[in-house]
Formats: structure tokens, sequence, C-alpha cells
DNA sequence: CTGCTTGCAAATAGTTTGCACGTTC
DNA sequence: GAACGTGCAAACTATTTGCAAGCAG
């Protein structure tokens, strides 16, 4: 076996469909390997990739996740109504987010298989749920006033 | 009791909480009437009002259905990436969206409830999940080449 | 040297906001 | 006539794109 260089792993993937490897890339995917299975928006990557690398521009960035999504490295999700949030592609969980404190809760995805079965018989639509976020309220949240 | 006509109806709740009924309003709500459960943007709906009244302001058009949602008669969600999509708070119904070919599935509510249930007493988390569509694959675009 | 990548600036999509004028109660 | 609503234009947020110059292979 070569690298255990986990980011030479990715690039290496990069290379393979005839990418090729730039600092920018490495850059962002040493701060999502650091930051492991957090929820880090593209403005989130930019800045830390910028600690390093000022000039990388936020254009790069986006080009370049959206280049490890498609090598299924990378996957984003949408919790609420702000900015995409990015993250490597591993476990599969699902995300709960409370719509009023904005608690994000991490469900795994097993948890999912009875729905997932009863959809795929009566409708025959196979889930991948982890797209979205399900709103909803954190137990702290319940038993106040309705908020939005 | 005094009128049968729905928009009426809603107008008497704006009216209640110190609202003034306007033609803007007027035309909103029979656009979201007409429509029943369709999900339409809020472009749809600012064409569809302006079919009427030409001079209604797309702001304006926002700014009712922001106060239709205080009032729990209109609902947003997100399909997919594009614009919110607007209906009538009613049937409570969950969205399945198909990411390859863009068909939407209704599906009642009832059907999560067991997955609420597991969810409330795991996490306490109380779901409330029809703001955001569940992605997936639809039975006919299931068995062909990932894509998104 | 060929073409994938980048930085920069400008464009885009969807939605929100400021403000002065108009309307409703 | 006071408070609320509206049109218009401009601001905003998140993201995408065009283009010329820069590097990787």
């Amino acid at each position: 076996m070569a690298t255990a260089d986990p980011v030479e792993a990715i690039i290496g993937k990069i290379r393979d469909r005839g990418g090729r490897a730039t600092d920018a890339r490495r850059a962002t995917i040493r701060v999502l390997l650091n930051t492991g299975q957090s929820h880090l928006s593209a403005e989130d990557i930019v800045s830390q990739v910028k600690l390093q690398h000022p000039d990388v521009a936020e254009s790069t960035i986006y080009r370049n996740l959206a280049t490890l999504e498609e090598l299924g490295v990378v996957e984003h999700v949408h919790l609420g109504h702000g900015p995409s949030t990015y993250h490597l592609t591993e476990d599969g969980h699902q995300h709960l987010l409370c719509e009023r404190c904005g608690k994000v809760i991490e469900v795994p995805e097993e948890t999912f298989a009875p729905l997932a079965e009863q959809l795929a018989t009566t409708y025959g639509f196979r889930i991948h749920p982890r797209h979205f976020a399900i709103m909803g309220l954190c137990r702290r949240c319940q038993g106040q006033r309705r908020a939005h």
C-alpha cells in the first residue's frame, strides 16, 4: 500500500479522474478532515482555508467542493434556511434540526430503515434522506410558545 | 353564520389581528385557494396575481405570504434546491422528491408516526417534518446510473 | 505545450429591506 | 388621521459563471 495520508488518498482519486493536485484542493480536503463530521458552511471552509492560503478565492472552494461531491467524497446538507453545509461522506447520518434553538442532532441512518421499507413498498420510492434536515423541536424547546 | 366565502374567512383572521383587507391580499389568497395543494413558488404566485392586478409588487407578495404563515394559514416547503413553495396549511403531508426526475410524491403524515415516536423516545425530539422534502429516487428512476 | 485550475469581477437567483406615498379603519 | 400596506429600487445572501492568466502533468 502506498500513502497513509488521507489527504493524498483523496488527491489520488482526483488524479485518477484526470484532475490536478493543487494547493487549494489539498487545503480544502484538510479542513474537511480536521473538522470531521462537523457541519461547515462554504464560508466556514473558505475562511479556514484562507488562514493558510489567503489568496484562494471563494469560487475555487465552491468549485472544489463540487468536484469532491462528484467524487463521492463530500456531501452537502441543508440545515434550515441558511447556507448549505458540507462534510465528508462516511457514516450515513440524518440531521434533526430544532427550529427554535437551532440545535442539530445526528441520528444513525438505521433509524430510518422501517420508514424506508414502508415507502419503498407503498410508493416504490427509495429514500436517500440525508440531503435535508428534518425540522422539529428538541426536548428543551418543547412546551414553549411557538416561533419560527 | 356570516360569509361562506373562504377568501373572506381568511381576510377575517387578518382583520382580527389588526391587519387590513387589501386587494393584493385577497388576490394572493385566491391564487392559493384555486390551486389547492399544488406547490407554487413565490414567482408562480406573483405571476398569477399579476394577471388580475398587474401593479402588485413581488415584495408585497412575499410580505403577504409571510403574514399568512404567521397566521398559520400558509406553509412553505423546500423541494430540492430551487425556490420555496407555498401552499395552504390543511392536510399535513410530507413530500418525497425524486432527485433524478424531480417528481414530487405526497405522503400522509401518519406514515411518519412510528418514526416520530421512536425519535421522541430516543432523542426527545418532536419532528415536524413537512418543512423539507425527503430526497430519493422514484420507482421509474431507480436502476439507472447515478446523477445529481 | 495542452488543458485543467485559479483569481477576480461580474452575474445570478431568491428574497428582504428602506423609504416615501397610498389606503384602510 | 394614525397605523398599516404598498410600489419601487436597492441591498442582501449564497452561489455560479466568464475570462484571461497560471500551473500541473
